[in-house]
DNA sequence: CCTCTTGTTTGCGCTTACGCAAATCTCCCC
DNA sequence: GGGGAGATTTGCGTAAGCGCAAACAAGAGG
């Protein structure tokens, strides 16, 4: 069964696409389903491919050589991931792994020409989220610099709020599952020192949490704290 | 008078570029002179240009709301900077200051689309640039997350020395100035910590430093310190 | 040569957040 | 419904490194 256009047509890659064109493009991919924690692709890897998530949350991580994991980033719904070519490496730089069972389209490296050339702004747009990846990163830098552990975290549960929230009940709640480890593996911190902070929210109605779940139901109150203006 | 061409022949980014493209290159191009602390482009500015460093050491800083400010990475000789326009940004994310008086070449971004076109294996090797920036500057969010302090500013200092070092008697120096300040910032700590470390090393005998200078006189040492393995 | 600015060193107290450990809780799977 | 694995909470001790402050050194410029 060939892949329906109308999965990609709407994604800002993929802005001013024809339909032919997204069915000569879909033709190319291979679409694959990662339940939850499977690997997409593996840290130090040669990299062959590159990807488009269609659906659900991909964890990106980086371990150090004694260990230590590190998450560069979360991919959401719609993100080109895993592109290395765009970059002229030969070796994906981090793991990539699902966070709740996923859809993914794969491509061929050889592909990325074709795409390149026959999808308008494509290389504009795959730049721009280049720049845009590079300048989240240099954020995440100057905040480790020089920001407190109470304030990091802050932000980077706000920060997920934003990107990947779903409205409930009782607040904001972050749509797939994010354990201490997690946001401590987010911010360099503990998962200890994450414990002890949420739990100290949810004391003063900030937050409510679980098991592998978060919902922020004061959100302005998250953000003060992520500005180091609360006022107590 | 016009630029020499041989100014950018021998460079990574115009490798395979013929003396008569060189020249048109060169003819878009102004070339303009920046005394030690000068300013090239300010954070925020709209972002009309972009840059080659043809000689001198340039900082790339960022400032937060609140002032403090963090070092983003030093240019080298050879290197593009300011090049928002690669990323489809609008403003500078960052300032860029003299570390030395500098020789700069600069184009206006409309220049951009000619250099693709008209240097081969220019696209790819920007993007490849910007890939490798990428990954310095997750490499430094791990480190800050996984490391401490003292590991950190060993590994800082052996980079500088490897980008930018020049053979003295006693060593290998960082050849332009860098106050502990400037370390400070670039490894999140304060001139404080830097000064009592640099100390100490100094009383060990692997560096010699003084008044904005630094020279390593033990690398091997200090990579040790860099990767937490040393024998003390 | 003197002065002034700017960078560096160092002491001391103290807070933040880590490290270890143990208890508790939840959900998943049989 | 009953393990059991994995996640979370919490207490306690401690060390790393910051903040403040003061003294000191080294160039720059007149």
């Amino acid at each position: 069964m060939s892949l329906n256009n109308s999965l990609i047509l709407g994604l800002p890659a993929f802005a001013e696409l024809s339909g032919e064109d997204a069915d000569a493009i879909l033709a190319s991919a291979r679409s694959s389903r990662f339940p939850k924690n499977a690997e997409v692709f593996a840290q130090d890897e040669e990299a062959h491919h590159f990807f488009l998530l269609l659906s659900g949350h991909i964890r990106v991580v980086r371990t150090m050589p004694e260990g230590e994991q590190v998450i560069a980033r979360y991919i959401n719904e719609g993100e080109l991931f895993g592109i290395a070519v765009a970059m002229g490496r030969t070796n994906y730089p981090a793991s990539a792994v699902a966070a709740v069972d996923c859809v993914v389209l794969t491509w061929q490296n050889k592909a990325w020409h074709d795409l390149q050339s026959r999808v308008p702004g494509f290389g504009a747009n795959v730049y721009q989220t280049i720049g845009t990846r590079l300048q989240d990163t240099q954020s995440r830098v100057m905040e480790m610099s020089t920001r407190q552990v109470e304030q990091r975290i802050a932000g980077a549960v706000m920060r997920l709020v934003q990107q990947s929230g779903r409205k409930t009940e009782e607040g904001v709640e972050i749509d797939f599952p994010i354990s201490r480890q997690d946001i401590a593996e987010m911010t360099g911190t503990t998962l200890h020192t994450v414990s002890r902070l949420m739990s100290a929210w949810e004391e003063d109605g900030i937050v409510r949490s679980g098991r592998q779940k978060v919902s922020v139901t004061d959100p302005h109150t998250l953000m003060l704290i992520a500005e180091n203006r609360r006022t107590k």
